[in-house]
DNA sequence: CAGAGAACTCTATAATACAGAGTACTCTCC
DNA sequence: GGAGAGTACTCTGTATTATAGAGTTCTCTG
């Protein structure tokens, strides 16, 4: 049987990476402060599970000051949309019980 | 964003409960053995996961004799697969991207 | 200066997951 | 009858993880 991408398995990283796939490729990403009401984790816990996704090269974090502001923005990288949707395409082929 | 169910999320348990629910309702379930070949886990990885989907009610356990050998079959229960058709539901709509 | 907002880092706890060893019973084969 | 294998566990130990929450740094506003 087919193996889950254990990184991306997880339900808040899962929703992350969701979120970011779901804007076009030429898209400039999200905000921490976007992700944080989308997902409705804590900022610890956010930060912790981008971080994850960093190490893992499938996002991509940029830091930058909005007027005076900081303001950071995650953004999915090639990698991680690819990653992504092998991760769906396999449970895709779990949920339809093809056993072998 | 929805909530998933932690009990069916992990890729073992998520496994089994696919296998299972992929089996027409009126059929019998599927034996320890089958579900170990399909899943690739070990007996006491595969034993400790059907006890936590059975405490949940998701599953049912019956133990018998074939020839005189152990035979121990697990079949989805209208719980569990009311649960796993919301839990499927509920992924499908995160993987989508629909945010709010 | 006090307070608030952004985005953390750090710490501590609690829950898992998983492998592997050991157990109990029964069958087959020599 | 004894050795070995198969089924289906239970138990133990380790290692990872998730998560909350506290504290930190910087900046703006009143």
């Amino acid at each position: 049987m087919a193996e889950l991408d254990d990184i991306i398995h997880q339900p808040l990283r899962l929703k992350i990476m969701a979120a970011l796939n779901s804007l076009p490729a030429t898209a400039a990403g999200l905000e921490f402060s976007r992700l944080k009401k989308l997902t409705g984790a804590t900022d610890g816990n956010l930060g912790a599970h981008i971080e994850t996704l960093a190490k893992a090269g499938y996002v991509s974090v940029e830091k930058a000051f909005v007027g005076k502001k900081p303001q950071t923005t995650v953004t999915a990288t090639a990698a991680g949309r690819g990653a992504f949707a092998r991760h769906v395409a396999t449970l895709q082929e779990i949920i339809a019980g093809r056993q072998g």
